[in-house]
DNA sequence: CGATCGCCGACTGTCGACAGTTTTCCCAAC
DNA sequence: GTTGGGAAAACTGTCGACAGTCGGCGATCG
């Protein structure tokens, strides 16, 4: 790296590998909406940007575009993804899927180091919302379901769980706002654990049906008003 | 491309994009098993083997990397991704997750032309069966099942299973025999059928999950074999 | 004789450059 | 004013090269 001049607020870049940190950037951009649905990235440009090569930049946006969050085309380059309310009803219908397989497994292996764990979580997400990070908010909420998920005992469901956080990650902060006030979401997320202590698995269905439900309802409802 | 000298056996590149060329260069060579799992995969080689540059074979790799054939590992390379008992497990329930999901959400929507289109899959696969083309009876097999996803008409869970379909044929080839006589294809082939056009979701159920738990225990069983 | 340290080779991570292609912009013609 | 053509600019795809790093092998010391 030439270390060159102009990259502005952005010293970050001396860490790790150079892919990833092109990556955690060009992730937090377009998260933060520094670059808005539908924009070409150039290669050039960004790698000038950073003060990297264009290598390093071509390898992280192919990384991101498995991710879901760039489109490529070809010869054209990538672009930032734009999901309409019909692909976003299908990431949480595909979250669903996951969620309700997971607690179906979980059913089996829960017991009250685990409940107690996850109420735990729960108490650090009302914690996250009485803060003012959007972002803290999310990432707990996250971390809450990405640990059911992990109890499942799973590798490949937990993989394809991460594989739609980034898309969740990145259209529920287009809508920049969550709808969390601290007791919505003990309630509504001690109702899964409630389910999943009762260990009946129509139960346990029918509450993350409905958990998702809502999040589905209110995020495309969201997109929806973004849109127009 | 400097169109140099050794590349002894394989002329085959020059169509299209290099990058999907290499991937799929790679792929077969995984899938023949004329890369070992576990195998180190050198860059300079493959790119001196293939006749091209080592950009197009990093591109490749990581993109076979992000559909699981390969894993890097940082400053060592890329390895040819060696399935165990327990993630093929892991695979085959994730699959049964998305299938279940796909058998429900396509009840509403089933009618007697997609019947009809799927049974006459059934008949293309009767007929690959009788042949002796191993990889073309895995991707008929693959294929009927994919038109079955296709159907539930959500993008992303085509595409989530799309993903693991590479995890699938990887660890089909690896036994190197399916258990597919004609008979036995059509008879468990038309239980989902006749289920989907029964309406009824819990007989669905039912069959997807004996389906894919004979295809588990058949792979999970070859590849046990494999191993030892 | 065994263990540790240092050197050597190979390879990945990264870089700058070139060629073909696509897009854009300008000008002319209708 | 609009449209079509053509040249130029910009960009992606690809290439060869350099440097830092990791693993292996031999030499040296206990």
């Amino acid at each position: 790296m030439t270390s060159s001049k102009a990259h502005g607020d952005f010293t970050i870049i001396q860490q790790r590998n150079l892919v990833e940190q092109v990556a955690d950037y060009l992730t937090q951009s377009i998260i933060s909406q520094h670059f808005a649905p539908g924009d070409r990235l150039s290669e050039v440009q960004l790698a000038r940007d950073l003060g990297v090569s264009r290598a390093p930049v071509r390898e992280a946006a192919r990384l991101l575009e498995s991710r879901g969050l760039l489109v490529s085309r070809p010869r054209r380059g990538f672009f930032v993804r734009a999901l309409d309310a019909a692909e976003l009803n299908d990431v949480f219908d595909l979250r669903l899927c996951l969620e309700r397989h997971a607690m179906a497994r979980l059913v089996d292996g829960f017991d009250a180091g685990r409940e107690k764990v996850l109420r735990q979580q729960v108490e650090v997400m009302c914690e996250a919302a009485t803060g003012d990070s959007e972002s803290r908010k999310i990432e707990e909420d996250l971390t809450f379901h990405r640990m059911i998920i992990a109890y499942a005992d799973n590798r490949r469901l937990l993989k394809a769980f991460d594989d739609i956080t980034h898309e969740l990650r990145l259209c529920i902060a287009l809508i920049g706002k969550t709808h969390a006030d601290p007791d919505s979401i003990s309630t509504s997320h001690w109702a899964l654990l409630d389910a999943l202590a009762s260990k009946d698995p129509q139960r346990c269905r029918e509450a993350i049906d409905y958990h998702i439900g809502v999040a589905r309802d209110y995020v495309v409802q969201g997109i929806g008003e973004t849109v127009s």
